[in-house]
DNA sequence: CTGAAAGCGCTTACAG
DNA sequence: CTGAAAGCGCTTACAG
């Protein structure tokens, strides 16, 4: 314990003193390179080093090697249940992967977006996952030829080359459809916060592209959208969907007799506020929701959606970063497919009202 | 563009270069020092460093400054919303506050928490926020001694002089009690998985002291807990429940009228167990959840529950961090308490049956 | 097997 | 207002 005066923290020339040998040589022992010391010698090091409750700092070994084992993760949103999904797949694998993961809420803002990227490349970071509301291909980029490898997902960034996790949003948006038309719906809308993210704007062409499927016009009394700019706090997309519920049963002349939600949320909240105001799911108006929440199948009625792997997602990108440091350079698209989860709160339309599914 | 071979990053010795000054002028402009540099100068660093793209590095500047803006978190377990929350909340008031969030999922795992400060303490962390499976003081302080500043919340590190976000569990485990009492019950069981953190140890010490206020004897027929080992993945709390449900709707000589859960999530999962038994809730069973998660008030029947204000211990625990930081030794509590939030999941026993609340 | 020395990118007394 | 120099804690060719 022969320290210097201000509580200083031990540091690998503390450790050579005591020892009586180099720093090069308290560094080859501590940090397990490999290199050849006299046993006699190492085992004194390790020894001195836990007497004096050694730390090796991280900072300084960074600056040195020029490599960290931190991977920057950018969502959007966190108070949206499928980010935290992806968080947990990311976080799981990352840990398996030994990589710390340093993350980033954007709170749907450009502006701390941007911020949070070049935070991200000022620590050095190895990677980044990222989910961008406003995607930006020349600070991917930027960060990119700083040496960070980007893996994006659920969003292709125009003009970038990187790794990425797809889901064909347009295909979800086309079975959600298909399955309402096959359940007898023609009169059927859409119900989302803004759409402020290309994922969402895909979600919606694909619902589009499915109504012209069948020959049903679209058109704006069929597209509600969230006009809030409080997004981002808990509880944005249920409220969301509660005011929507309301627009939806005052549109005239009638009520659309189907709703696809943009996700399992705000199909909740569509749910809580129809039944507020007397409008029964899924006897008067079906309700089909969209990520397929590990509690969407918790709930009265069960929610009717389509899943979209989240878990999976957060995982698979990490492998995909993973891969992508150890081999600069490697661009690998991972693809899921929507699935659909039929439940409860869909069913035929009143004329053809068949019996009801079960809850469970 | 006058930059070295090998497309190294430019420092701020490239500005000093081009603009023909030395690194410390290039340092006090881009630094923000605050320093006095002659205007021309300034104006020519800035522009050569947007030029050429200069990014500063944060490494750098943390090992001479010794100081981080980094913020670690260790959380048990991210697939329980109630952490999720507790994580918005943090993050949140971190940006806020201009930190950044370090995260490292123990995954309920001794071994896996200790390394977790370990590395947190190697990353130079300023300050951590914790909630340990296993507390250990020793490990706590060897972090202090280091500089990190630490803030529990949900648990009191025995031996550890730490700023904290408290909550009553106790409390909580006596109002469960006294609400189903309230309503009727005497045979009260208690439903939770592995007692491994002190948090659910006070709670089913509050719930037994809860049963001893009220005259009725505790004892193991009353205590229902998860023998997995498979804690930690997702959907573990629910499957738990579920399994629970069945040793519940087994126990002889008959079931008991109600069970508080140790976690909303733990509520869902006895639901659904029970209701594949055809043991209905509220009817023939009142299940009582504990955390009040967002989603509890929409699934049906509505979760009785005791709140647990996730999103504000996080945001709590963050400014407790950093009022920690601005002020070294500052110790401050903060208490919150539970509160009964009545729904529809709870009712009188069988014999004394009233009518049913309502779902919303 | 060991050590002296340089250097990772930055900041900051110190001297002018 | 500016610069030379030292140093944050570590690693690693290089020489022995």
């Amino acid at each position: 314990m022969a320290l210097d005066p201000k509580t200083r923290k031990p540091t690998i020339y503390d450790i050579a003193r005591i020892c009586g040998v180099s720093g090069a040589t308290v560094s080859r022992v501590l940090s397990d390179s490999g290199y050849p010391v006299k046993e006699a010698v190492r085992a004194r090091v390790v020894a001195v080093a836990k007497e004096v409750g050694y730390t090796p700092n991280a900072i300084g070994r960074m600056l040195r090697r020029r490599e960290s084992a931190d991977i920057g993760v950018v969502l959007p949103n966190l108070s949206n249940p499928y980010f935290t999904s992806v968080l947990l797949g990311l976080e799981t694998e990352a840990h398996r992967l030994g990589y710390n993961v340093l993350l980033a809420s954007s709170f749907r803002d450009p502006e701390t977006e941007a911020r949070s990227l070049r935070m991200l490349a000022t620590k050095q970071v190895a990677g980044a996952i990222v989910s961008l509301t406003r995607p930006d291909a020349n600070l991917l980029k930027d960060l990119q030829s700083g040496g960070i490898a980007i893996v994006t997902f659920d969003q292709v960034v125009e003009g970038l080359k990187c790794s990425r996790v797809e889901f064909d949003f347009e295909a979800a948006g086309k079975l959600a459809v298909a399955h309402l038309h096959a359940l007898g719906h023609r009169d059927i809308a859409f119900a989302s916060s803004p759409i402020d993210r290309p994922s969402r704007r895909s979600l919606q062409r694909g619902f589009l592209e499915g109504l012209a499927a069948f020959g049903i016009p679209g058109g704006e009394h069929r597209i509600f959208l969230g006009t809030s700019e409080a997004e981002g706090t808990e509880g944005y997309e249920v409220e969301n969907g509660r005011r929507l519920a309301g627009r939806l049963a005052g549109r005239s002349p009638r009520v659309p007799t189907a709703v696809f939600a943009a996700n399992d949320v705000t199909a909740f909240g569509l749910i809580q506020g129809f039944a507020a105001l007397g409008v029964r799911v899924p006897d008067d108006v079906s309700v089909l929701g969209f990520d397929d929440l590990p509690f969407s199948a918790w709930v009265t009625p069960a929610l009717s959606t389509i899943a979209h792997p989240a878990f999976e997602t957060g995982a698979a990108a990490m492998r995909l970063l993973s891969d992508a440091l150890r081999e600069p350079g490697k661009v690998t698209v991972e693809r899921f497919a929507p699935r659909l989860v039929p439940r409860a709160s869909c069913a035929p339309p009143a004329p053809w009202k068949a019996p009801q599914g079960g809850t469970t």
